[in-house]
DNA sequence: CAATGTTTAACGAGCA
DNA sequence: TGCTCGTTAAACATTG
């Protein structure tokens, strides 16, 4: 397998799959969430091999954002006009190369209905219905704030103090061309394994992870009161008559796509665990926050329809 | 009209 | 050997 040496790949292909080229676009910007041009934008400037042929391979990506339900494609928000969506990663998605092959994943990521991911045992329904019950306490002091600019989307999102999600491009690209002998590899490989996601999922997911993080008498507060962390108006999660999904929700069409947030895994839990180890004391962001109250809505703490898992 | 997004199909490679 | 994943191509729809 071809691997990451000290070089850039001037003219040759990188050893990274199309997923893992958009996932660090993702990753790399402060948001979390790229719009395409962006995303293109992103592969050409760090790999120039895909500076030639960009009809095949943007072809190719796009091909992969629709079919791979490990990208959501998040709407623009009214005051933000342009063309296309945002693609944001999908919480969940984080594991998908735990073998440490960013040619290959280790299994597609797939996002299932809740019935499909009917608890099969005992202790997983009863933490499910655990932490289910602790979300909707938890949701209701969540704070929130309006983000006029896609910028300060971030806001209120307690930053990570050393844990770095695998795609985030500190974690590639950096090591890609810092590391000598293309440790990147490696390094990624090291990490991926029962990495705690929910520093960089709040960022990303700041609705759905902070209520987890607030469980965990994390210092964080949330973003978003008219609008949710994606500028999608949060109003409009109560499901019927609203104008738009509240939530970055998979436009997709998965099979229980609902409105509101309804995306809360039912592995979700197992994050908690992890987040005081993510959670640094030092960390110099963790005070940008900018709360506010909110009222979320009953969709936006169920996590008992949209179900994410990767599947085989 | 071009960019974006969706879907289908075919093919090769990796893996159990 | 069959299945899964990644890539590529293509057609088509949608959108600004």
């Amino acid at each position: 397998m071809p691997r990451p040496g000290r070089n850039t790949y001037s003219d040759q292909k990188p050893p990274y799959s199309y997923i893992s080229l958009t996932a660090m676009a993702i990753q790399s910007c402060p948001e979390k969430m790229l719009p395409l041009s962006e995303i293109y934008k992103f592969i050409m400037d760090r790999f120039p091999y895909y500076r030639e042929n960009t009809q095949r391979w943007q072809n190719s990506l796009r091909h992969n954002l629709s079919f791979n339900d490990c990208f959501i494609k998040i709407p623009r928000r009214p005051d933000q006009p342009g063309k296309g969506s945002f693609w944001a990663l999908h919480p969940n998605c984080g594991d998908m190369f735990e073998n440490g092959s960013f040619l290959r994943r280790r299994k597609r990521f797939k996002v299932m209905t809740s019935d499909q991911l009917a608890p099969s045992k005992p202790s997983d329904a009863a933490h499910y219905l655990q932490q289910h019950a602790k979300l909707r306490l938890s949701a209701l002091a969540a704070t929130s704030t309006h983000l006029p600019q896609m910028s300060s989307y971030n806001l209120g999102v307690s930053q990570p103090s050393t844990f770095k999600h695998p795609f985030a491009i500190e974690n590639i690209i950096a090591r890609e061309y810092k590391v000598p002998g293309g440790l990147a590899f490696s390094t990624m490989q090291s990490m991926s394994a029962g990495y705690p996601l929910h520093n960089q999922l709040t960022n990303a997911w700041p609705h759905m992870y902070s209520t987890s993080v607030i469980d965990t008498a994390a210092p964080i507060s949330m973003a978003s009161s008219d609008y949710s962390a994606y500028g999608v108006p949060i109003k409009s999660l109560c499901h019927g008559g609203q104008t738009l999904p509240a939530i970055p929700v998979p436009i997709k069409p998965t099979p229980a796509s609902v409105p509101g947030l309804s995306a809360l895994p039912h592995h979700i839990p197992a994050f908690l665990s992890n987040s005081p180890q993510s959670l640094s004391p030092t960390s110099p962001q963790t005070a940008t926050s900018q709360s506010s109250p909110a009222a979320p809505s009953e969709t936006l703490t169920n996590p008992s329809t949209l179900q994410s898992v990767a599947v085989h």
